[in-house]
RNA sequence: GGAUCUUUAGCUCAGUUGGUUAGAGCGCUUCCUUGACAUGGAAGAGGUCGUUGGUUCGAAUCCAAUAGGAUCCA
């Protein structure tokens, strides 16, 4: 069979995918095997997949791939979730495009649309995964907006209600004035900006209440919010206010007489050192509100425009009210003056163009300090490991022990419907059904009807949903004690971003360990974030984040999965640079070519040699060994990016340059069956530990290497156990190689051409002359020599290189530059001697042999010897020379 | 303001419990094209491991201080 010039991702690509599905070799069900499990982070359902998800994918699928090459029942289960505020943010805006609000629409037409936009862009990304090769298990595909799903977050809800940890309260809350929602603390990203501070007269009175002529200067960010100001608070101890004590300030522009206060809280230093007290727009002052007993205005409409509660400029947005008030101010000569300020300001993470405004809302809440211990101490304990290292655990361990309560009601449509079902006089019941809260209703002894009954219109926030995911996509809460739960749950290994370690990974463990009381996964493998060239995040906003697909139909996925593995170190951020995927393009095209190297000779194989094996098939049966053992243990710590380097190694250097060098035969000369038939198998033992990685192309290669039965295939095959490598013969393989390029160097600087067959004769005392049998033909095929002799003399004008302690000289087709030859030597000899100094001043230190571990002595005390030897063979050497 | 991480070759980064003569990829220099691969081969140059102290027989590695960078939290 001819093989194209150069391997084709796209069509290997589909082919081999295909192939996979069709055999079912990503389906899982229980079995007598052990389980594997692995529950996707679900991505955002209208979303793409970024290159953070690339590389978290990746990171998944090489795991899942490798415990199912190593024996276990693999079961990575896929899905998505419905990511309520920007799902709905963007189905009103479609709605609008059409000409249609959303206020205009009854819950269900809404909902309908909703589900419509899911249906039409929620397969995006499950079309991504199968390009990047996820080998999923399309047969568990999970939504959070399932029925199953809906119904196990309901009745968690009502569960948590029950045991008093779901409860209903007014609070300062987090409101994104965009989309009219709370928001909880986690969804608040803050930046740094300058701000303004404004210095402003409050017309003072006397205890009676009437104007007495003097004047309190406050400062603040929020002139808007003026209106809503309910007392003045100073310190008690700033000497400048004492006098103030039962006086009144009057607010400008609406002239509503307040209270000074006195609180401790009031930093004397800052501004003017008096501050206005705002309850229902600050937390600060919420707080000191409820202490002092303060009516709280609220002076702000849901969508950011003042309300009627201002009394001035009703209706106008909060930032366009700042300049009218400003500018009224100092027309009434309030405003004393301004400065600037630098001050940070929260944003919505879903709407990140949007000033959050803190606002007193009823919402409701879960109690986070019981549900904390447990996640708390399931890590503290070791039970759940956090990789890489303890980087995160400071993090996650902070948070837990601050713990606040996470407010998860959202006033929007998109998501589970909360559960609580009120009467008309504002009473309620958490129930699943609207009859159950009725029966419930009754039971207290009122009386009402079905059509009294006003569910609660708000759902629940998105990460009430996926904090049971590694539960529910097992029907772990719908249905208790399923056998999947039993067999998959716990999972083996959670991959994620260091982003969402609260959101989503404390969570997560709250949950398992509250409806399960088992923790939801054995590790947790944090991924780095993935940056630009310039170390930028990426993002939508600033359109730096590659097209996936377009690079994938660029470099192929092998390439993809290959470029962004070999630059991610574990946890942390990775650069991404578009040349890491051409490193991978060029890795595809160097294994390809191996392929056809190998493939040629199939047809060229003669009787077996007597001495088989040969040098260069023990030595490198034995490099496999070495890096097979290497590799389980970078997996063990999840140095994937390591054990990436060291296959990558193994292939181009080691099997590329060095082996397939050494066995190939010359030109059209036969190979010996034997040899060609090990090749084959190293080939594939390379294929095996690589599919992981790049799993098309060593799937592809894998067929075209040999014909194989129906049903061999490399994403199934099953890895061999190691076994230790043969350290001498390792060895002697270093030595040929340090001997060749050597030689190979003194060819280069002694401008010997390639084609000019040089004379050489090998010495060695420490090295026995079957060490030297072994290995001579390859050194003579390599460096293209005539003849290599052992231990005998070399006539005058050979140069002398030395590899370790044995000696090479070599007569060229010319004469050579012996005066060059000596510069090398003498420089080696100077830098051996210098080492020698070092390392004998350390064994001549009484306190380092009396300290250091015996196996560091003794290697000590073989670098002397070995520094020993080679300047006692540098030194004859430069003397031959002279 | 609090906490954590980070600083190693021109660039991007490895370097696991302190015991190296500090590694890789890209880039750079020299040489090599009709026999797998120029998406290649052979060889090479390049680093006093941010700075200053300390612990130790021994520090890129541990500790302290200091400077730059990043992230999280208030």
């Amino acid at each position: 069979m001819e093989l194209s010039k150069n391997f084709t991702p796209a069509e290997a690509e589909e082919k081999w995918y295909q192939h996979w599905l069709d055999h079912k070799y990503f389906s899982s069900k229980p079995d007598g095997r052990k389980p594997f499990t692995v529950v996707i982070p679900p991505p955002n359902v209208t979303g793409v997949l970024h290159m953070g998800h690339t590389l978290n994918e990746t990171v998944q699928d090489i795991l899942v791939r490798k415990a199912r090459m190593n024996g276990f029942n693999a079961c990575w289960v896929p899905g998505s979730d419905h990511a309520s505020i920007a799902t709905e943010a963007r189905v009103v805006n479609m709605l609008k495009d059409r000409g249609i609000e959303k206020k205009d629409l009854s819950r269900e037409a809404f909902l309908k649309y909703a589900f419509e936009w899911k249906e039409k862009y929620g397969g995006i990304i499950y079309s991504q995964f199968k390009k990047l090769g996820c080998s999923v298990d399309w047969d568990r595909v999970t939504f959070t907006m399932d029925d199953h799903y809906y119904k196990a977050v309901i009745k968690v809800f009502i569960e948590l209600y029950q045991k008093g940890l779901v409860y209903r309260g007014a609070r300062m809350i987090n409101w994104d004035p965009k989309a009219k929602t709370a928001l909880s603390d986690e969804e608040v990203e803050y930046k740094e900006l300058t701000g303004k501070l404004y210095h402003i007269r409050y017309a003072l009175t006397d205890t009676e209440g009437n104007p007495n002529g003097e004047y309190i200067y406050i400062a603040t960010q929020r002139p808007e919010t003026i209106m809503g100001d309910t007392a003045i608070c100073v310190h008690p101890e700033d000497e400048r206010y004492t006098h103030l004590k039962g006086c009144s300030a009057i607010v400008p522009l609406v002239n509503r007489k307040i209270p000074i206060i006195f609180d401790t809280y009031v930093d004397p230093t800052f501004g003017t050192g008096a501050l206005k007290v705002t309850p229902a727009h600050d937390i600060n002052d919420y707080n000191l509100g409820l202490k002092h007993n303060l009516p709280v205005i609220d002076t702000l409409n849901d969508d950011g425009t003042l309300s009627p509660a201002a009394e001035v400029f009703v209706g106008e947005d909060r930032f366009k009210a700042r300049k009218l008030v400003i500018a009224a101010l100092q027309e009434q000569g309030l405003l004393h003056k301004e400065e600037t300020y630098a001050t940070r300001l929260g944003y919505s993470q879903r709407n990140p163009d949007t000033v959050v405004e803190p606002r007193i809302s009823t919402q409701w809440f879960v109690k986070m300090k019981d549900l904390a211990g447990p996640a708390l101490q399931a890590v503290d304990s070791g039970e759940i490991r956090i990789h890489p290292g303890d980087r995160f655990l400071a993090t996650y361990k902070y948070w837990l022990e601050n713990v606040e309560d996470w407010c998860i009601s959202r006033q929007l449509w998109w998501g589970q419907q909360i559960p609580a079902f009120y009467a008309p006089d504002g009473s309620f019941e958490v129930a699943t059904t609207a009859e159950e809260a009725l029966a419930k209703f009754k039971a207290k002894g009122t009386t009402l009807t079905p059509a009294d009954l006003r569910q609660d219109p708000d759902v629940l926030d998105t990460w009430f949903s996926s904090w049971l995911w590694p539960i529910e996509v097992f029907n772990g809460i719908s249905e208790p004690g399923n056998a999947d739960i039993k067999y998959y749950y716990p999972s083996s290994v959670l991959v994620t971003g260091q982003d969402i370690i609260f959101f989503w990974v404390a969570r997560m463990i709250m949950a398992g360990m509250e409806f399960e009381h088992v923790k939801p996964f054995e590790d947790v493998y944090f991924t780095g974030m993935v940056r630009d060239k310039l170390g930028r995040k990426m993002s939508k906003s600033l359109g730096n984040s590659p097209d996936l697909l377009n690079l994938i139909s660029q470099y192929g996925a092998d390439s993809v999965r290959f470029g962004i593995m070999i630059a991610a170190p574990a946890g942390n951020d990775l650069l991404f640079d578009e040349s890491a995927l051409e490193q991978g393009r060029f890795f595809t095209n160097k294994l390809w070519n191996a392929l056809k190297l190998v493939k040629m000779w199939e047809g060229r194989q003669a009787g077996t040699n007597a001495d088989y094996p040969p040098f260069a098939v023990k030595w490198f049966d034995n490099r496999l060994k070495q890096v097979r053992a290497e590799i389980e243990g970078m997996f063990k710590d999840f140095r994937l990016s390591e054990a990436l380097k060291t296959i990558y190694s193994l292939i181009w250097d080691d099997f590329c340059s060095w082996y397939l060098e050494w066995i190939k035969p010359g030109f059209e000369q036969p190979i010996d069956a034997d040899v060609y038939r090990k090749t084959l198998n190293f080939f594939d033992e390379l294929l095996e530990i690589l599919h992981p990685f790049m799993p098309f192309i060593t799937e592809e290669i894998y067929h075209l290497l040999s014909i194989r039965n129906p049903g061999d295939d490399l994403c199934i095959a099953q890895w061999e156990a190691t076994s230790a490598p043969d350290a001498p013969i390792l060895e002697q393989g270093s030595f040929l190689k340090n001997a060749i390029s050597a030689i190979r160097d003194v060819r280069n600087k002694q401008q010997i051409k390639p084609k000019d067959v040089i004379e050489c004769w090998a010495q060695s005392q420490s090295q026995p002359a079957s060490y030297f049998q072994e290995i001579l033909p390859l050194l003579k095929k390599q460096v293209n020599a005539g003849d290599i002799r052992f231990n005998e003399t070399a006539p005058a004008g050979a140069i002398t290189v030395v590899v370790g302690t044995a000696t090479f000289q070599i007569k060229g087709p010319h004469a050579l530059d012996t005066g060059l030859q000596k510069e090398e030597l003498q420089k080696d000899l100077d830098y051996q001697r210098k080492f020698l100094e070092s390392v004998e001043k350390k064994l001549g230190n009484e306190r380092f042999v009396a300290n250091a571990r015996e196996e560091v002595i003794a290697l000590e005390k073989k670098k002397q010897q070995d520094a020993l030897a080679k300047i006692k063979t540098l030194e004859e050497s430069l003397a031959a020379l002279a």
